[in-house]
DNA sequence: TAGTGGTCTAGACCACTCA
DNA sequence: GAGTGGTCTAGACCACTAT
């Protein structure tokens, strides 16, 4: 027995659970029950059980003990895309290439995003990231100079903006919408790309503790496919 | 002092991080330190440090010490989509149509992800799901016989596969794959669309012990757009 | 080999919530 | 009020790995 107890108790269970052993919405054996059943204390059947209930298996309830899950929501963890990181991941080189860089007042929704007041300036960057220099995505991207002053004397053709601003404000909270839209003249340029095709979008907008630091779209080159496992 | 200890911990050492004490790269203190520091037991310290690693904010080696990660990686978890949630999200009704089921030879791909002999059938399944009547997406599914079998028997009429999988075989695995493409002929009739309009799509595959359940590709009206957070 | 994190235990007390 | 999970503690031993 050279296992992890607290793992090896947690595979069991779920293994009844699975096998129906322990049924949807059934109530199952008490901690104190479950510790002597598989002998050991019940802090490691705790810690097993909380791991369950972390997963969405299992609903548990002071006095009203544990219950499995009658509607499991599969849940699923992922990493959020680094551009550098999906083009290296397929064996290629990676490179960028800035396509303009300018500080002008951001369209509507922008502003709103970023908490910036009307008259407000931001600093704008197109880039064109590249997989052995051909084009594999294409960024729009908006940046809060009362944030981040500094990004104005950052090298953004040696590093990208999205590296330069994690090593900046490395732990920034944020959202993510995935979408699909048809190529305009302006992103089938940028990657190569026919006039209409479909194009993935990803939109990130990120804030460290709720002051607006970026929001950015990425454009992939058509046949891109974000993976992801439950 | 209502709070929970090891709680309170995780946040100030969060605190920490961000705000650069605790330097990108840098080794912070041992767990017995910060035990007196924080004046709790060595586990409770562990036990939000292990939270803050399994976040992929601090990277942990034995003898090595506790490091703050270099190069964040960004994660979020998310609810796999269930279509019947995202239409009662909108405060829309749900209801679903069945295009066509039929008992057939999958194409290759299909046959190879469903670990499936040439020769064999599986059940095909065409299905509309709607938003008060509205399409909302359009499915096509695969669905393994040898491994569940009873589907055939499943009132799909009233029940949407995918509601009847889940509760037949509850706590399956599977991978997901996000993409775009442009909508054909028969995506556009099912949902309403013009033909070559950009399509959010969600593959799907599931299997429970390494026996494959069923596949699907979701097929999404224009302008859907999926959600999550950092 | 020594130092660090990883884990388990036994016991204790608290907090919620059902009956 | 009583039963269940939630959490903390102090101490112990193990497992990995940097030096």
């Amino acid at each position: 027995m050279t296992k992890k107890s607290h793992d090896t108790v947690r595979l069991s269970m779920q293994e009844r659970i699975e096998t129906g052993e322990w049924a949807l919405g059934a109530l199952i054996p008490g901690e104190v029950e479950l510790a002597t059943e598989y002998g050991c204390a019940r802090t490691t059947i705790n810690r097993a059980l909380q791991a369950l209930a972390n997963n969405g298996m299992l609903i548990r309830k002071r006095k009203g003990g544990t219950r499995v899950c009658e509607m499991p929501v599969r849940q699923a963890k992922f990493a959020i895309p680094i551009v550098r990181e999906q083009v290296e991941a397929t064996g290629n080189k990676y490179s960028h290439k800035v396509i303009s860089s300018t500080l002008k007042t951001p369209p509507a929704p922008v502003i709103s995003r970023l908490n910036l007041h009307p008259e407000d300036k931001a600093f704008y960057l197109e880039t064109v990231h590249l997989a052995d220099n051909r084009p594999f995505a294409y960024e729009e991207r908006w940046v809060n100079l009362k944030a981040v002053p500094t990004i104005l004397t950052a090298p953004l053709s040696e590093i990208s903006a999205n590296e330069w601003l994690v090593k900046s404000v490395p732990f920034s909270s944020g959202d993510v919408v995935f979408s699909a839209i048809n190529a305009d003249q302006k992103i089938a340029d940028s990657i190569e790309a026919t006039l209409g095709t479909a194009i993935f979008v990803v939109e990130r907008t990120t804030w460290y503790k709720k002051e607006f630091i970026t929001t950015l779209k990425l454009f992939y080159k058509e046949g891109f496919q974000l993976y992801t496992r439950l």
